[in-house]
DNA sequence: TATTGTTATACTCTATAACTATA
DNA sequence: TATAGTTATAGAGTATAACAATA
């Protein structure tokens, strides 16, 4: 279901009222921006989730695939792409020969400050219907319901 | 990014901190939940989506696909199915002929009402780390979001 | 000339299989 | 025998093109 074109002003009447649909269509909005923001970019959610995990340090390429829930195969075009971009590189993985290691680049680092900041803005803009207080509330019910102990942003 | 395969008891650390990013993977959450408990009904979102227009009057199958923002030639194998199911019937339009008209059919109707008992059902059970007031506001801050006016379900 | 429904086709994403080189 | 990374391939899902019938 496409939810980004079933209407301009918002959900069908007999659909959204819903919590699951409202959720659904909600989060279909927030991801139609956040895409845009980040292919404006020249990237993709992939992309992002690799580079964010990596601040944590280097990590080899199959424990991103794992974390990521990409597949392996898909995983080797993701880096491929990162690396010709000069963000990431692979080296050799120093026990186990079969491995990739892969390291976040000092231009990556600086490109993960510059996507925090288009989050931020993307983030704002599309919460600004919301009081500051609202958002909080917002977040806190997110993270109860993903089910982790309430952490802040 | 599949956001259900991501591990087992929530996002990863580095990226749940952005309410955007816990948004699309409460979202996905729900939709594999809710994927799950229609397929078991042989029916997927756009079936549903096709049903629950429909209780509201007959439509053309063109109107279909865009308030549902389905491309048509999806449309033709949607209700295809559905007719199959015997839950949807196309009658010829009664002023344009190129146009075909698909009415719900009383069995199609019913079909509606079990679907709705598992709405119930899949909200009550993904939503149960909630309280009532606060499924309630989380209800009311999404109806903002898809700037909409607050209406309740 | 435009629109409805359809078929045919292409393109993207995602998933699996199979291969190599290691372990 | 199993695993890491790769290539090749298959499969959904989705978007476009083109067509016949009608407006």
């Amino acid at each position: 279901m496409n939810y980004n074109e079933m209407g301009e002003g918002g959900p069908p009447d007999r659909l959204g009222g819903s919590t699951g649909f409202l959720l659904a269509w909600v989060s279909a909005q927030a991801g139609e921006r956040y895409g845009a923001a980040l292919a404006a970019e020249g990237l993709n959610a992939h992309h992002v989730g690799v580079l964010t995990l990596l601040t944590g340090g280097p990590m080899p390429q199959s424990r991103l695939s794992e974390r990521l829930g990409v597949f392996k195969p898909a995983m080797v075009g993701i880096l491929r792409d990162l690396e010709g971009m000069g963000l990431v590189q692979r080296s050799p993985h120093p026990t186990d020969r079969r491995a990739l290691e892969v390291h976040l680049l000092p231009e990556g680092r600086r490109r993960v400050q510059a996507i925090e900041a288009v989050n931020q803005r993307v983030t704002d803009e599309f919460f600004s219907p919301l009081t500051a207080g609202e958002r909080d509330v917002f977040h806190r019910l997110l993270t109860k319901l993903a089910g982790r102990p309430p952490t802040k942003e």
